[in-house]
DNA sequence: ACCTGAACACCGTTCAAGT
DNA sequence: ACCTGAACACCGTTCAAGT
């Protein structure tokens, strides 16, 4: 057949992105599958080909869409608390809410990237630097006379220590500590790890 | 045909097992099926199906496997520092190798039971108990007067915060940060949360 | 030029039928 | 009783062929 220019290029795309995202919201990425954002947007699969080079491409895309949104409302949560540390705080708090919130979206940016291994997406690199740019911009009042290398270092530790926190809790591996909130874990982490640091002479 | 009790029915276990591990340990996920499986232990795919109840079954499985194997290493690791902070980073960077080392199968344990949602495999999730427990036991020493239930938690942020690492480690994440081995990392997440947990009246 | 429809090579899972 | 072989309902990906 071939619908003429019923939509352009770009709009399927639009069109597909969302179909795909709502698929990925609602049954994860188990439940996924380029047939079924297809036929949701009412198209062929084939036709999905002439929009994206493959499935990891148009996942890939999601999990940009997911981190721009992760982002978003991350830096409207630093906007509150005036006090560093409980600036810090919040934005680990809503950074576990947020994937509470979006579970299956946000498990797919780490998820989908792992069968990938090596091979980086640019658009996604991007997007993960800038997280921990943002971690690191608002740690470093914290710690003050650091060097720009040590305070790299010290962001990459404290995100890294709030992302596990984040996945034991969304994997629901926190019942074990008895804990139904895993906030004042993420408080207790960021506290601890910066008065630790604070006390280093690294 | 029917080659009567060449295997028995727990012979035919363990070659499935051997085989489904080798084939995560190469393949990792992505790679693996049932098929595959099958055909490298020599039997049918429907033969699977009378030695375990379904893929998920199987993988579940083969996590145990490896939960035994990492702890077992775990142990190995502890017996050597005498120190009990030098200890406990001696467990937590025993853990980033051994991930490092098998990084399929160590992904298979956090990557697999995602579809399975709350169900629980209670052969799985003794094995994290055992894990946390340990990891409990070598904390203890370092925060004398704690509760129980503050040491618990104080356990919980800990092990948390080195998976974190981990997974940004086996993930090739931690380039931003300029750091080529993990090893830094994981001491100073040690050192600065058990520092930041002693001076806290939690 | 734009999109389809059917094909290809894979899947997990089941179960009647062979020995 | 033990295991197979074929079927069923799905996949991702490609590409000749229709309009």
């Amino acid at each position: 057949m071939g619908r003429r220019n019923q939509h352009s290029r770009e709009e399927q795309r639009q069109m597909a992105l969302a179909a795909a995202d709502a698929l990925v919201a609602a049954e994860g990425l188990a439940g996924f599958s380029m047939r079924k954002v297809a036929q949701s947007m009412g198209y062929t699969v084939g036709n999905l080909y002439l929009l994206f080079s493959n499935q990891d491409d148009l996942l890939a895309e999601i999990s940009v869409r997911t981190a721009d949104t992760l982002f978003e409302y991350l830096r409207g949560v630093a906007a509150r608390p005036k006090a560093p540390l409980e600036r810090l705080q919040a934005i680990a708090a809503g950074y576990i809410s947020f994937a509470h919130k979006h579970t299956f979206r946000w498990r797919l940016m780490f998820e989908h990237q792992m069968p990938l291994e090596q091979w980086d997406h640019p658009g996604l690199d991007a997007r993960q630097r800038i997280l921990f740019e943002f971690v690191e911009e608002h740690l470093a009042p914290l710690l003050p006379q650091t060097s720009t290398r040590d305070l790299r270092t010290a962001a990459t530790a404290l995100w890294s220590s709030v992302h596990g926190l984040c996945v034991l809790a969304t994997t629901g591996k926190l019942n074990w500590s008895g804990l139904k909130d895993a906030r004042p874990l993420s408080d207790l982490i960021v506290r601890a790890l910066v008065k630790g640091m604070q006390d280093e002479r690294v």
